[in-house]
DNA sequence: GCGTTACGAGTCTGACCCGTATCGTATTGC
DNA sequence: GCAATACGATACGGGTCAGACTCGTAACGC
């Protein structure tokens, strides 16, 4: 919360503490809003302060503004991550392919093709969507480094261009509905085992 | 032109003919603002009006809100599309896996991003994004199924997943500079070949 | 109890915008 | 020349919003 005023290395409060209920409706009724199908420039903090029955004031004083509330709300959807069980390759892969794009917030999955134009327009708003994908990327670039090691992959292959092989369907698949007629259901298993096999003839 | 009143049929104009040169200011003050950085709902009407030079109710006279003069603004964006040699197929899709984004109008790369939010809250701008994007897809299948033909490709390979498995890496490193490590001008044959061998070990 | 700070609710100013209307002017057909 | 329609510019009423501010009230340390 790089925005709030610490309560780590508070000197004592003089006066009435800040409440926390009031924290948590203010980033529940943002990210409400959002999955509701409100644009990140819709929203505003008039709308989010009604919906969290707390007065603007109460927003200001903790944010500087939209941004930084955004910023801080944004954070609270890095959900648990899919872990995978270490078995089988090809069954990891399907597991964190499937992943993509289904968090464990479901609110997640509406929020985010709207932060597809603020990604590339901030510098901080894109370092908080690397700081959401990085650890979920390294998660993938282990299994593939695993693959490697059990000789179940070739040993040449460009890891970091697999990753976004085995992501890029997946994701705009989910995120702009890229071809209607895809099965989204079936499309990491067949996603990866096309990625294994490749499509050439041999 | 949809939402414009058509010149074809024109039963002759009793007064003075609409400008064509107001025309083509507006649509390409809308797409300039656009790739400066503007987001779709953060336009606004004045906006284009003050940068094409115009008043306002000349672009009122010829749309009948922000919507439909952007749904006019935007198929100006579907440029020529990229044409495959037909020599080798590997070619054709590393061409076509490049020009993925990377438009004729050089603004269209910019706002791209910007479409993500709105193409899934209408239906109008869905079925926007689909035409545009379709007859690319038929062009990227036709030298898939050319591919089988020759028996260069297998002949049970998922066609429409393997253009999503060729196109989503592109898009997502595009549109959302997915992972800045990736070399972008190297990805497409990076993708193709990888794509073609897979990345089984055999 | 007292000072301090936070609270929800509301007000206020100044932007910005939409969509319409109205200027005086320009350009067309007849 | 004249009616008709276009033009750019500007003004309008109505709306939303940002932020700063003000209430009376509530919760804390001392």
């Amino acid at each position: 919360m790089a925005d709030m005023t610490s309560t780590a290395d508070a000197p004592r409060s003089p006066g009435r503490p800040r409440s926390i209920r009031a924290d948590e409706a203010i980033i529940e009724a943002t990210l409400d809003l959002l999955a509701e199908g409100s644009t990140i420039e819709a929203l505003s903090i008039e709308a989010i302060a009604a919906r969290a029955g707390v007065g603007k004031a109460t927003i200001y004083r903790r944010w500087a503004g939209k941004d930084a509330l955004l910023l801080d709300a944004l954070r609270r959807l890095k959900g648990v991550m899919a872990q995978p069980a270490g078995h089988s390759v090809r069954d990891d892969l399907v597991l964190l392919v499937g992943a993509i794009g289904k968090n464990v917030d479901p609110r997640a999955a509406k929020i985010m093709p709207c932060l597809a134009p603020a990604v590339n327009r901030s510098a901080d708003q894109f370092q908080l969507y690397q700081n959401i994908i990085s650890p979920r990327r390294q998660l993938m670039r282990e299994v593939l480094r695993r693959g490697i090691d059990e000789g179940v992959l070739r040993a040449d292959i460009d890891v970091e261009v697999t990753m976004a092989l085995l992501t890029g369907p997946m994701l705009i698949q989910r995120v702009l509905q890229w071809n209607p007629d895809l099965d989204e259901q079936s499309l990491p298993e067949r996603v990866v085992d096309a990625v294994l096999v490749g499509i050439q003839a041999r």
